[in-house]
DNA sequence: ATGGCACCATCTTGGTGA
């Protein structure tokens, strides 16, 4: 099965970029942040046409994220547990339904800029709540993962210029231990698994030129349950997509695993 | 040191992002 995660910046500009994607690579599984729109303005006819389920988890302007998949999807659950006054629209679930079963969380994890200040704090305070979640996948012992746009680049390899990400919410050290303390509960950051070194993107800035530069970070991620990281066998990053016309500013991230 | 670009809303400008 082929899972990809794509932070697709807006449904309604991306439309056609994200189904021409989609009939590329051919995933079974998309899984899309930033798609800043309702659920009733999602196009998911267009998806439906393809032989997706389409579930979305949507609000106005800003956020939102969706799951696609070809397979069927059980048990869809919407929000991150642990704050009933978080109305922001950043995580789905799902159970996709294939020989094995996977539970899939798809998320948009917030920016936090400006850090420190109220949106930081937002963004650790979130972070605490998605560590709780990971525990809790963590107990049932089955094949899960959390994906999408994790707004942390995990090392300084993960960047092009680290230095000037130094005080940036996505590199800060609370920032990453926060991200190190979710994955030393026992999950497997698909990509590192797969490749090392430095020069590996999922985002480039739309401005001063950061693509043409290859100024770009990781920052799009797939972790793995132990139970999943089994299962493991590829994950790569489709950057030839950034250089397309109109693109989103993220790329997206894919892994195959054996189900 | 700064801004640069793109998206969205209904506004031709400001909020947000990373």
């Amino acid at each position: 099965m082929k899972l990809a995660t794509f932070n697709i910046n807006g449904i309604k500009a991306r439309a056609p970029a994200l189904a021409e994607w989609l009939d590329e690579a051919q995933p079974d599984v998309a899984v899309l942040q930033e798609i800043k729109s309702v659920d009733e303005a999602f196009p998911r006819e267009m998806f439906e046409d393809r032989g997706y389920a389409v579930e979305t988890h949507g609000q106005k302007s800003f956020n939102g994220v969706a799951i696609l998949s070809k397979l069927p999807l059980e048990d869809v659950t919407r929000g991150l547990p642990g704050d009933d006054e978080d109305d922001q629209a950043r995580w789905i679930e799902a159970t996709v339904v294939g020989k094995t079963s996977l539970r899939i969380c798809g998320m948009y994890l917030p920016n936090g800029n400006p850090a420190p200040g109220p949106k930081y704090d937002y963004k650790l305070a979130w972070m605490e709540r998605l560590h709780a979640r990971a525990q809790d996948l963590l107990k049932s012992e089955e094949p899960a993962l959390m994906t999408g746009d994790f707004n942390i680049i995990p090392q300084a390899e993960d960047a092009k210029t680290p230095d000037a990400w130094r005080d940036d919410a996505l590199f800060r050290p609370e920032s990453r231990t926060a991200f190190r303390r979710i994955v030393n509960l026992g999950f497997t950051d698909a990509f590192r698994a797969r490749t090392y070194g430095p020069g590996h993107y999922s985002f480039w800035d739309y401005q001063a030129g950061a693509w043409q530069r290859d100024n770009g970070i990781r920052i799009d991620h797939v972790l793995l349950s132990p139970e999943a990281a089994d299962l493991l066998k590829d994950c790569k990053i489709d950057a030839y997509i950034r250089g397309k016309e109109k693109p989103s500013d993220h790329v997206p991230v894919w892994v195959e695993l054996d189900i």
